[in-house]
DNA sequence: TGTGTATTGATACGACTGTATCGGAAGCGG
DNA sequence: CCGCTTCCGATACAGTCGTATCAATACACA
């Protein structure tokens, strides 16, 4: 039969093009005319692909947590990888925007963070995403108590929070810095985070 | 002469009114119309008060980030005041969403921040209140140094941005936390912070 | 090459947006 | 009580929103 398309790859086409407006414009500036128009095809090819403007934002939505998620999970952190202290540090520094596609990938993120704050279903998601990144963690942490690694006065579990909220911390401040700041406010961050977490010294081994 | 307003007051109100919308369905649930009848006056009048969407919008912001300096302001770090350890647990447990009100503001707090991703001028109110909190951060860091109360690897400039990063992850995280969820987790970053920051324990010692 | 169906762009609709304009209500100084 | 100035609510306007509808197109198969 007649006329087939691939619409999978496009219906991703548009969740990047709708990205690429929310990173320049924010959420605010999405809208099914100036996705289309973004993604180079015409309004009624869009509601062909998603019929309703909520169904695009969640399918761009849960490829953005996609996105993220390999981010996290492409650094492991264990026996035979990186020891935990270099792992926490990769895993912190990736999330600085170095380049204009990580900085407009913080920028997508805060937006839909903020309307997680207010749509149940984006939260649960994140909350989903939690506790992927909280095993990862608990892995991770575990191996550095194996290692001693770990700061001493700091429980596991806490830990792990703690590392959770701080990632969250870092990816939101890069969403919000200015194109030409510099990055070593952050990066101060991340070494603290590292030396403070791992009860090592942030000051004389490394940098 | 005739007939006179408490302009100033008015201009609180209905800022008031557009956080309470924007704590309940985000900014984009914010309109002129819409912020008019939650404050209770005519279209007309909002239009009065604010010639503009965008100053009522700065305006509102101005005054989220107003009562959140305020907020930290109110817990001061130092000779006579809380010790460091106490100081930074206060400040951080302030900012777990215990009750309705703190929940709201965070979520109002989500919004403005994603918009500052976008609007430069929501992001220099920002920059501006890191400033003002570093400064607020460096004094108290200095305080622990004098104290012993710092972890012992850790440069104190460095503690510095790892706190503010911190800070902005416990309040974002907040944010999109459900109604009905438990706070513990949350709870238990902070103790790990405060930990990880001062070096002490937080398995034995408090809690 | 013709045929039938999946895909497309355009157009239509009602609702809502931000903003401008304006006639009447309201209150104070005389 | 009057006049004047400030305030207020309503309405008007052009634009955009999300969504529905529909004729025209483009292709795979016979």
């Amino acid at each position: 039969m007649p006329k087939y398309v691939d619409k999978d790859a496009r219906r991703r086409g548009v969740a990047a093009a709708l990205r690429r407006i929310a990173a320049r414009e924010g959420l605010e500036g999405v809208s099914i005319r100036t996705v289309a128009a973004e993604a180079g095809i015409s309004a009624g090819a869009v509601q062909r692909d998603f019929p309703t403007k909520d169904e695009l934002l969640a399918f761009a939505f849960h490829d953005a947590v996609d996105a993220v998620a390999e981010r996290f999970s492409r650094i492991r952190i264990g026996p035979g990888r990186a020891g935990f202290a270099e792992g926490l540090r990769a895993v912190l520094l990736d999330l600085l925007p170095v380049d204009d596609e990580r900085r407009a990938q913080a920028r997508v993120w805060a937006a839909f963070y903020a309307r997680a704050a207010v749509v149940p279903d984006f939260a649960r998601t994140l909350a989903d995403l939690d506790g992927l990144s909280r095993t990862a963690l608990r892995a991770a942490v575990g191996y550095a108590v194996e290692q001693g690694e770990l700061a001493p006065g700091l429980d596991p579990e806490e830990a792990v929070e703690l590392l959770l909220v701080l990632v969250d911390g870092m990816w939101l401040t890069a969403a919000r810095r200015p194109p030409g700041a510099s990055v070593d406010p952050q990066r101060a961050a991340v070494d603290a985070a590292v030396a403070a977490v791992t009860g090592a010294s942030s000051r004389e081994p490394r940098r």
